[in-house]
DNA sequence: AATTCTTTTAAGCTAATTTTAAGAAAATTT
DNA sequence: AAATTTTCTTAAAATTAGCTTAAAAGAATT
């Protein structure tokens, strides 16, 4: 991810770009106003951070020209300009958000994220290994190779890995995947154990799903080594 | 435009209710969090307007409820938990922007305005194999042959295809094509989808519209080997 | 008002999914 | 080591979802 900053005050700039490094984006400054228009009019980035007063052309110069060009690109405001209406000012010449200085660095990695954030984002995600289920798209993936599962399967293995590494026991399966909540007599979660299993073609070294007998299943990364 | 707040404080909730009709959004207003996740979930709302701390449930776990059915419907924190950490949380859990209370109104008007501020395609132009949507014209194509669909056929083809690769879930293609957001129980969807496969003279090579069995439909070009 | 085109409803059919059931295998207890 | 309990595995039965077609209802056009 490539982000540019426009900002003539050193000091913030390379902090900004140190910080922003150590979290893997890309990161180019621009310390002028018309350098900064032009850099960002070549498309090369995923966002843009602009102070307000530069020289050359305010950060809201900036906003209105890129805008023009593009218009899904977010732009955030970086500024000392902290009144309401200058705030509101910012936003509408296209900003996506407004920053005031002093800010917390967390926070503003926090907010870049947001503006950068796929729309099936990472809430959706879950892992176990080389497996990962996305509750959004409803896709499963074991290394890069999609599998296919039922409703039913899904929603199994959806349940046993947000709850990896704790036990989820039969009782709490059969409320929360199958909605029965009396008194059950049935096998199906033995056979939907099994369906995974082999869907999932769990090698000896995978075993991602483990029995804990008399009380359920354990979605679980680790290995252990019950007998030997 | 439909606004839901949740918010126990009468006093802050009303003024927000009233200050935002002026603006001609309509307002709805849930003072306690299981019903207000219930609202949300019902899938009329353009953006959530949320606060961290109201009786049932926290906004925190309804925005987290709600962005696991929900990827782009805007959510805006409006909380008196105003710390760096709080923010990030706000943040992470999924929130669009978190405004700290107090807070100016003018300031909260213009950042709902970022948050439902029309995003123009880039590329009014989608594709699909062979076959091409063009969203300002209204024209398909397959190769160069244009071919002549309903409204409603045009519709359900660009939604699928602005979601090249990822499930199009039964209930979000009902929402968005049809515009129906209470429980349905129609097979309109089958039908259409049966009329755009015929259409679109799909060949076994080109399976584009693939069903998810239980779920709903994706487009795709690659073609997946569910059986073996 | 009649015609044509689009959209929705309905129903039978087919195929996939889910559940049931029963014997085999494994672990645990006696 | 035998008996008992629990889990695994397989296959058949029951159920459900989706496909397809045709007809009815609703819009738009002539």
């Amino acid at each position: 991810m490539k982000i540019l900053i426009v900002e003539d005050e050193i000091g913030i700039s390379n902090f900004l770009k140190q910080g922003l490094e150590e979290e893997s984006y890309t990161v180019d400054v621009a310390e002028e106003g018309v350098k900064g228009l032009k850099l960002a009019l070549s498309g090369h980035y995923d966002l843009l951070l602009l102070d307000w007063m530069v020289p050359g052309l305010t950060g809201i110069e900036i906003c209105k020209q890129f805008r023009k060009e593009f218009t899904n690109t977010p732009i955030i405001f970086l500024t000392a300009k902290d009144t309401v209406d200058e705030t509101i000012f910012g936003l509408q010449s296209g900003a996506n958000d407004y920053i005031k200085k002093p800010f917390h660095f967390d926070e503003l990695l926090e907010r870049i994220k947001v503006q950068l954030r796929p729309k099936f984002d990472e809430h959706s995600i879950f892992t176990l290994g080389n497996i990962s289920l996305n509750t959004s798209s409803h896709k499963v993936f074991k290394n890069n190779e999609e599998l296919f599962l039922t409703q039913k399967e899904f929603a199994l293995l959806e349940f046993l890995m947000r709850h990896k590494g704790v036990v989820c026991k039969r009782t709490q399966i059969i409320q929360s995947v199958w909605d029965i909540h009396f008194d059950y007599n049935t096998s199906v979660i033995d056979v939907y154990i099994n369906a995974l299993r082999k869907k999932l073609k769990l090698t000896p070294d995978e075993n991602y799903i483990q029995t804990i007998r008399g009380i359920g299943y354990i979605a679980n990364e680790v290995r252990y080594t019950q007998k030997q």
